[in-house]
DNA sequence: TATGCGATGTAATGTTGTAACGTCTAGCGA
DNA sequence: TCGCTAGACGTTACAACATTACATCGCATA
């Protein structure tokens, strides 16, 4: 099985990644939005955007509407520095921002807690399964519900 | 690439299957449940809940509340007689029910027309990834979006 | 007939997501 | 300096998706 190797960050060093990759990206890295990436990376599980407008709302002791919030979270997903977990509706920081490609995510019906696996090779074969069927610009959405090692 | 052969119902065909299929779970096929899933099964899109529901209450010419509609699309799901569309929050009909197994949905970003492939082998390497991080009971969610060759 | 159970009805509410438009500010050229 | 522009964010309203709690109906059967 082949595996994506690199660097994790976490906590400081993650906000200061996500911020070079924002700026490279050509993208303002403004308060708001650091406060909402540094929200968003605080949590272990999938978090909606009212979870966040509700948290960074209280750390700004001003109510944040979640229309703001999708604002920059779709900035951060199409950027890279977030993913969209589909199948729950919310949101994950990218622990490795400015790294290209695609995610396996397993989250945990039970304590709703996800892990992330990256494997190329399986991803690879979903999108080539995809463009053989003719499609183009394919973005895969690959997660796996399940019971997590904790929860068994 | 290993592929899964079967018989694709369609029509009559499709809801004969069907009823058997759910009969053969221990559940009943009522005259509502009937309704649903004709209605779903003549959809090219996933539909939403919503959508079931208006056609289905133009078709008895009685409103039918969105609630009746997602306990049995869940029944369906659960019967293996639908299928969610996690990434468009919709159902599609299982054209091959009581055929078990993962699928695999492109959904078209431009049209929302979605397909369906089987392949066992990438959906077992899921499975596989999956349990071999500590996942059990694990449900695959593998959709691709992208645009289709119509609107390509 | 009474009773229990599965299926469906009804109403209310919660959650997720978008649209339209207003305001503020930094940058920049006249 | 003035006024323009563009991007970020605010505000309100609403649309779309989903669930909860409880009522009712009809059928099987004790």
């Amino acid at each position: 099985m082949a595996v994506h190797h690199h660097h994790e960050h976490a906590g400081a060093s993650l906000a200061q990644a996500a911020e070079s990759a924002l700026v490279e990206a050509g993208e303002q890295w403004t308060d708001m939005r650091a406060d909402i990436f540094a929200v968003l990376a605080t949590f272990e599980k999938p978090a909606s955007a009212y979870d966040i407008a509700d948290l960074v709302s209280q750390k700004r002791g001003k109510r944040v509407a979640p229309n703001s919030v999708y604002r920059i979270l779709d900035l951060f997903v199409t950027t890279n520095l977030a993913r969209r977990v589909e199948s729950a509706n919310a949101y994950l920081a990218n622990s490795h921002p400015g790294c290209l490609h695609d995610c396996i995510f397993l989250i945990c019906d039970s304590c709703g807690t996800a892990t992330h696996i990256d494997d190329d090779t399986l991803t690879m074969n979903v999108r080539a399964a995809a463009e053989h069927a003719g499609f183009a610009e394919v973005r895969p959405v690959i997660e796996v519900r399940g019971k997590c090692a904790d929860c068994g």
